[in-house]
RNA sequence: GGGCGGGUAGCUUAGCUUGGCUGGAGCACCCGGCUGAUAACCGGGAGGCCGCAGGUUCAAAUCCUGCCUCGCCCA
C-alpha cells in the first residue's frame, strides 16, 4: 500500500472542550483536506467491502431515528475502511410512490383520481418531482453534521432516467422469464376517492361498528340438504360462486325436529324436515332449531358437491368448471360462522387466491363506484353496495335462503378521507411470481449473517415461507411506469430500454400510428409514456397499461440501477454483488430486506446482501413510537448544537444492542457527553498542554516499553486488552458492548488511575526518564483510543489524533495484534494491579469506619496474603496515605482473640455460680486459657471449661484496623487483607494538618483562577487549639502551594482572613 | 387471530445461551470522603413479589407451560 509517510510533529495545546465548535470546524477541515475522498483514494488497492445505502425520501424532514441508522451505517463504514477496505457509499434517494402523491394531493386538495386528471397528470407529477426535494438540503445538512459520510453529489435517484431504464430491464428479464404476470389483487379501496389503500393507511382508519351478518342456506343439486354458511358482508353474496370447507373438519347432517319457539328474532327461518349441512363443532352455536343429526363425516366428503347459485343472473360461468360447487380450504376453521366460507372472488383475499387455486370465475359484481352492476338482480342494480345489506336479506328470506341474520360487532377499516367503508375489492394488477422461487428465497436467506440472528429466522423466514406473489403495480401517476403495453386481444410486448422504446415507436409510426416523439431524452414518467402507441406483430395497436410500480420495485433495484447496470459500469456488478452490509430499521423486513432479495432472485439467481443489521425503533423517552402527529420527535440539532454529534452518536450506540429498542433519553446525551467525552479531552488535554510544552515527539525519543514504570506497562497491556475484545464485539455486531467497555477504560482505567497517578511526573520542569516515559505511554494510549473511537465518534478521535500524529485518524490502520499497533498484553500485571486498586479503596473504606480522615497519613500499613507486591508498594502508601507498607505473613501480630462466654451451655453446667465463672473468663489472658481450654487442662472459678463452653472471636489489637478482600489468582480465591496502623503522632498530625492547609489554599488558587506557575503571598494562622505544625511540613507547603513569601503565625488570624477547622483546631489564611 | 421481541430499583439497563455465592451497574436522592481532576472520582446508605401463576429441580431472574401487558410486523 502507497502509504504517505506520517510525519509526527509535536502537539498543539489543547484548550477547553467545545464540542459544537470543535466538530464544525473539522467538518470545514475534512473538506478543504477532502479527507472523505481520501480515505478511500487511501484503500484504492484494498479488498472493496460493499455498502449500499437505503434510499431515504427527502419530502420528510429528518428526525433523529434517521441519525441512529445513519450511525450505525458510518461507523461500520468507517470501521471497514479502517481496516483496509475500500468502501464506496453512493447516496441515494427515494422519491416514487404514494407518500409523495398524498402529501401533493393534500397540498393541492386533490382528494380523488378525478381532481388529479382534471388537475392534469403532468402538472401533478411536476408537482410531486418539486415536492419530493423539499428536505434534501435538511437531510444534507444532517448528514454532513453528524459525520456520515456518503456521496450526496452523485447520488442514485430512482426518478432519474437511468435509474427507470435500469428497472424496466430488471422487469423485461422477469417478464421473459415469465415471473410477470396480470391479474387481480383484493385491496381495500374506497369508492369516493378511487383510490386504493396500503396496510398504513388502513391501519389509521379502523373503526367498531356493528352490521348485520348472515346465515345462508346454499341448496345442494340432486340433494334436499343445504348447506350453510356465515357471513358478515352480505353485499358480496351476489358475487358468491363457492363454498369452502376445510377438508378435515367434521360437519353434520341435521333435520330440522320441532319449529322454531316464539323466541324467534329477526327474519328467516326453516321448516321442520329441513335438512342442513355444517361443521359439527358449530352446531349448538348457530341452529335454533331442535334439530337430530343424521350423519357425520368429513368435509372432504362434501368437495365437489354442486350447489344452486343464489343470484343465477349476477356472474357468468365462462369455462369454470368449479363454479358453485364446495372445495376445500386449508383456511377454513371452527372458530367461528358455520365452518363453511361463502366464497366471492373478487371481495376476500383468502378468496381470490383461493379462486385462481380451483379455478373460479373471477367477475365482478360491483363497479368501481362501489356500486353493483347492472343485471345482478332488479333490486340491487346501480345501487351502493352498503346500503343494500336490507333489500338482499329480503331477497334471501323471500327466496327461503335465509337461515338468520345476527348484529355483528367489529373493527372495520374505514377510509381515513372521507369515513366511508372501506371495500375488499379485487383490483387489476401486475404480480411477480415469487411463489415460483420460494425455496430459492429461503435458500438465499440461510446465506445472510442477520444481526440479530432471529430477525433471520424468524420474522424474515416466516415471511419468505409463506411468500406470496408480490403485487408490484399500483393505479397511481407518480412511479415508475409499468413498461409493458399490451394489444385489445391481449398481446403484450415489455419494453427493457429507452432504446428499445425508440426502436418500437418507430416501428408503430411506419405502420401508420400516430406518435410523439421520442428523443434519447424522453421522461419516462407518466402521462409521457401513456402517450406512446406501439404497435403488436399482428399489426394491432398497444397502449401501455395503465400502472406504476410500487416505489418497493425501485428501491429493492437500487443495487444495480445505482449504477445504470448494464447499460453502463457492468464491473460494478461484476466486482461489487453481492453486497457486503446494509444496514436499516427492523419496519424495512418486509419492505426494503424483502425487496432487495425479491428481485436478486427473480432477476439475478442470486443472493443480494451478505450481511444485514436490522435496527430497533426509535422510541421517545416514554417507549412511544416518535411520530410527527404525537408531536414527540426529537430533533437531532437539539443534541448536535448543545452536546454535539459524538455524544449524540456515542449515546445512540452505548445505550442498548442496535436491534433494540431505543428509548431516547436526551439527558442520556447530556451524561455521554460528561462522561466519556469531557473525561477523554481532559486526559488527552494533560498530554497535549505538557507534550507541547517540552517539544514531545514521540518519534525521535522513543523510550523501550520495558524500561518504563509497572503503571506504564500497565495501561499499555490494558489497552490491548480492550482493543482485542473491541474487535471482537464489533464483529459480533455487539457495538453497544464493545462502547461501554471502551468507556469504562477511558473513565476509570485512564483517566481515573493512570492519569491520576501519574499527574506529578508530568509537573517535573525537568525532562527525566520517568517523564518520557510517560509521555510516551499517554501518546501511544491515547492514538489507539482515538483509531477505537473513530469510526463511533469520529469528530474527537480525529480533533485529538491529527493533533499527536499529524494525520487524520480516518486515514489510520485500524489497530490489531497482527499490524503490530498493540502493547504486548501483561495479564499478570493487570491483575496485581487491579488488587492494587482495591486495596487502595479497602483503605477509604477502613478510614470511613474508623473515622479516621484521608489526609490524616498513618505510619504503617501491611498487607497480609496475596501476590507479591514489593514494586506497588510507593503507589499504595500514596494511595493509603501511609508512610510505610510491608507484606507480612499473617495477621496474628494485629489481631487478638477474644474469649466470649457461651451462655447457654455455661448456664446449665454452673448454675448460680456463673456469675463468678462470667467473671473469671473476662479477666483470663485469651491466649493461654484457649491453649488450655484446647489441652483439656481449663479450670476458672472451680468449673471445668470446655470448648462448646467458649466462642472464639478475633478482633483487631487496639491501635490497628483491618479488612479483607478476595483477590483470583489462577482460577482460586485467596484472601488478602489490608492493616492500617491508627496509632496518631505529632508528627502524623502536623503533616496531616500540613496537607489540610494546602488542600485549602489550592482550592483558593483555583477560586481566584491563579496560573499553575503563578507565586502567591501567604500568611497563614495556627489559632483556637494549638494547632502544631512542624517546619519541614511547613516547608512542604509553602512549596507546594507556590508561596514564595509567606509567614506562620499563631493566634487568631486578620479580620480578612479565611478560616477553617480540622481535628478541633482552628485555622486561618490568607492568599495575596 | 398469527409471528417476532420486550417486561429486572423512581428512570436507563447488565445477567438468561450453559440454573448455583448476597441479582450487578449508571442516572437521580441522602450521608461522608477525595481533588490544581471535569458536568469527573471514591466509600457508604436507601431503593428489587426479577410482569403474574403453575411446573421441572436439592436449587429458577435464568429451563418448561399458561396467562397478563407493551411494541413491531402480518391478518
Amino acid at each position: 500500500m502507497n502509504l504517505t509517510r506520517v510525519i509526527m510533529v509535536a502537539p498543539n495545546p489543547a484548550g477547553e472542550y467545545n464540542s459544537v465548535s470543535m466538530e464544525e470546524n473539522l467538518i470545514k477541515r475534512w473538506k478543504k483536506e477532502n479527507t472523505f475522498a481520501r480515505s478511500m483514494e487511501f484503500r484504492r488497492e484494498g479488498k472493496p467491502f460493499i455498502f449500499l445505502e437505503g434510499p431515504p425520501t427527502a419530502n420528510g424532514k429528518p428526525g433523529i431515528h434517521h441519525v441512529v441508522a445513519r450511525a450505525y451505517k458510518d461507523l461500520v463504514c468507517r470501521w471497514k475502511t479502517m481496516e483496509g477496505h475500500l468502501v464506496e457509499r453512493k447516496g441515494g434517494w427515494d422519491t416514487h410512490g404514494l407518500p409523495v402523491e398524498i402529501e401533493v394531493q393534500k397540498r393541492l386538495d386533490l382528494m380523488s383520481n378525478d381532481a388529479i386528471i382534471n388537475y392534469g397528470m403532468g402538472e401533478f407529477n411536476e408537482e410531486c418531482k418539486k415536492s419530493v426535494w423539499t428536505y434534501e438540503d435538511a437531510w444534507r445538512k444532517m448528514s454532513e453534521r453528524m459525520a456520515f459520510w456518503v456521496d450526496l453529489d452523485n447520488p442514485y435517484v430512482t426518478l432519474h432516467n437511468n435509474y427507470i431504464e435500469s428497472a424496466w430491464w430488471a422487469l423485461k428479464q422477469m417478464f421473459e422469464k415469465d415471473f410477470l404476470y396480470r391479474g387481480y389483487k383484493v385491496l381495500p379501496y374506497c369508492p369516493q376517492t378511487g383510490t386504493s389503500y396500503s396496510s398504513h393507511e388502513v391501519a389509521l382508519g379502523y373503526k367498531e361498528v356493528e352490521e348485520p351478518s348472515v346465515y345462508v342456506k346454499f341448496k345442494l343439486k340432486g340433494d334436499d340438504a343445504s348447506i350453510l354458511a356465515w357471513t358478515t358482508t352480505p353485499w358480496t353474496l351476489p358475487g358468491n360462486v363457492g363454498l369452502a370447507v376445510g377438508p378435515d373438519v367434521t360437519y353434520c347432517r341435521i333435520k330440522i325436529s320441532e319449529a322454531a319457539g316464539k323466541n324467534w328474532e329477526g327474519r328467516g327461518g326453516s321448516e321442520v324436515g329441513d335438512e342442513i349441512i355444517l361443521a359439527k363443532d358449530l352446531l349448538k352455536e348457530v341452529m335454533r332449531h331442535k334439530v337430530e343429526i343424521i350423519s357425520e363425516f368429513p368435509g372432504s366428503e362434501l368437495v365437489g358437491k354442486e350447489y344452486e347459485a343464489l343470484f343465477p343472473d349476477a356472474v357468468e360461468r365462462g369455462d369454470s368448471k368449479t363454479a358453485w360447487t364446495v372445495v376445500a380450504a386449508d383456511f377454513v376453521t371452527t372458530s367461528d360462522g358455520t365452518g363453511v366460507v361463502h366464497t366471492a372472488v373478487m371481495y376476500g383475499e383468502d378468496d381470490y387466491n383461493l379462486g385462481r387455486e380451483v379455478g373460479f370465475p373471477e367477475v365482478h359484481t360491483v363497479g368501481m363506484d362501489g356500486a353493483f352492476i347492472t343485471g345482478i338482480h332488479p333490486q340491487l342494480d346501480g345501487k351502493y353496495v352498503k346500503e343494500c345489506d336490507d333489500i338482499i336479506i329480503n331477497i334471501l328470506t323471500d327466496s327461503n335462503r335465509l337461515y338468520r341474520e345476527k348484529m355483528y360487532i367489529h373493527d372495520y377499516p374505514h377510509c381515513w378521507r372521507t369515513g366511508h367503508p372501506l371495500l375488499y375489492y379485487g383490483m387489476e394488477s401486475w404480480f411477480v411470481r415469487m411463489t415460483a422461487v420460494k425455496e430459492r428465497l429461503l435458500e438465499f436467506n440461510n446465506q445472510v449473517e442477520w444481526a440479530p440472528d432471529w430477525v433471520g429466522e424468524g420474522r424474515f423466514g416466516e415471511w419468505l415461507r409463506n411468500v406470496k406473489d408480490w403485487a408490484i403495480s399500483r393505479e397511481r401517476f407518480w412511479g415508475t411506469p409499468l413498461p409493458v403495453w399490451k394489444s385489445k386481444s391481449g398481446e403484450m410486448k415489455c419494453i427493457g430500454s429507452i432504446e428499445e422504446l425508440q426502436k418500437e415507436v418507430i416501428k408503430a409510426s411506419n405502420s401508420g400510428i400516430q406518435n410523439p416523439d421520442c428523443p434519447d431524452d424522453v421522461d419516462l414518467h407518466r402521462p409521457i409514456v401513456d402517450d406512446f402507441t406501439l404497435i403488436s406483430d399482428n399489426g394491432e395497436p398497444m397502449k401501455r397499461e395503465p400502472f406504476v410500480m410500487d416505489c418497493w420495485f425501485d428501491s429493492g433495484c437500487a443495487f444495480f440501477a445505482q449504477w445504470h447496470y448494464p447499460f453502463e459500469n457492468e464491473e460494478k456488478i461484476s466486482d461489487a454483488f453481492p453486497i457486503d452490509y446494509i444496514c436499516e430499521g427492523v419496519d424495512q423486513t418486509r419492505g426494503w430486506f424483502y425487496t432487495l432479495l425479491a428481485v436478486s432472485t427473480t432477476v439475478f439467481d442470486s443472493i443480494c446482501y451478505k450481511s444485514c443489521l436490522s435496527l430497533g425503533l426509535i422510541l421517545d423517552k416514554e417507549g412511544k413510537k416518535m411520530s410527527k402527529s404525537k408531536g414527540n420527535v426529537v430533533d437531532p440539532w437539539h443534541h448536535f448544537n448543545k452536546e454535539g454529534a459524538d455524544s449524540s452518536r456515542w449515546y445512540m450506540v452505548t445505550a442498548g444492542a442496535p436491534w433494540n429498542p431505543l428509548k431516547f433519553d436526551p439527558d442520556g446525551v447530556r451524561e455521554t457527553y460528561a462522561k466519556y467525552f469531557l473525561t477523554l479531552w481532559n486526559v488527552y488535554k494533560f498530554h497535549a498542554d505538557y507534550a507541547a510544552l517540552d517539544n514531545f515527539d514521540p518519534e525521535i525519543n522513543s523510550f523501550p516499553i520495558e524500561k518504563r514504570s509497572e503503571l506504564d506497562r500497565w495501561i499499555l497491556s490494558r489497552v490491548t486488552s480492550v482493543a482485542k475484545k473491541y474487535h471482537y464485539q464489533f464483529k459480533n455486531w455487539d457495538f453497544h458492548k464493545a462502547c461501554r467497555d471502551l468507556e469504562n477504560f477511558v473513565i476509570n482505567d485512564l483517566s481515573n488511575w493512570y492519569v491520576r497517578r501519574s499527574r506529578r511526573r508530568l509537573w517535573d520542569d525537568s525532562t527525566s526518564d520517568d517523564k518520557k516515559s510517560c509521555q510516551h505511554t499517554l501518546h501511544e494510549i491515547l492514538t489507539i483510543v482515538c483509531k477505537l473511537t473513530a469510526p463511533v465518534a469520529p469528530f474527537m478521535a480525529d480533533e485529538i489524533y491529527s493533533n499527536l500524529t499529524g494525520s487524520s485518524v480516518h486515514l489510520a490502520d485500524w489497530p490489531t495484534e497482527e499490524n503490530g499497533a498493540l502493547p504486548r498484553q501483561d495479564l499478570d500485571l493487570e491483575a496485581k494491579m487491579g488488587l492494587v486498586r482495591s486495596l487502595a479503596e479497602t483503605g477509604r473504606r477502613i478510614r470511613v469506619k474508623e473515622k479516621r480522615r484521608q489526609r490524616l497519613p498513618c505510619n504503617n500499613g501491611w498487607i497480609v496474603g496475596g501476590p507479591e507486591l514489593n514494586q506497588f508498594h510507593e503507589i499504595l502508601a500514596e494511595e493509603l496515605n501511609v508512610e510505610n507498607i510491608s507484606t507480612v505473613g499473617d495477621l496474628d501480630k494485629f489481631q487478638k482473640i477474644e474469649l466470649s462466654p457461651n451462655r447457654k451451655m455455661l448456664g446449665k453446667k454452673c448454675r448460680q455460680d456463673l456469675p463468678s465463672v462470667l467473671e473469671a473468663i473476662s479477666s483470663a489472658d485469651p491466649d493461654l486459657t484457649w491453649s488450655e481450654i484446647k489441652a483439656g487442662k481449663c479450670t476458672l472459678a472451680g468449673y471445668k471449661i470446655t470448648e462448646e463452653d467458649i466462642e472464639l472471636r478475633r478482633v483487631e489489637r487496639s491501635g490497628f484496623a483491618a479488612e479483607t478482600i478476595m483477590f483470583s489468582e489462577n482460577e482460586q480465591d485467596i484472601d488478602v487483607s489490608l492493616v492500617l496502623d491508627m496509632q496518631i503522632t505529632p508528627e502524623l498530625a502536623s503533616k496531616g494538618l500540613a496537607r489540610d492547609i494546602i488542600r485549602r489554599i489550592q482550592q483558593k488558587r483555583k477560586d481566584l483562577a491563579l496560573d499553575i506557575e503563578e507565586d502567591i503571598e501567604l500568611t497563614v494562622w495556627l489559632g483556637e487549639g494549638n494547632p502544631e505544625l512542624l517546619s519541614n511540613d511547613w516547608e512542604h507547603l509553602k512549596n507546594e502551594t507556590r508561596a514564595a513569601n509567606a509567614s506562620l503565625k499563631l493566634g487568631k488570624g486578620a479580620d480578612d482572613s479565611e478560616t477553617f477547622e480540622v481535628d478541633d483546631c482552628l485555622i486561618y489564611f490568607k492568599v495575596n
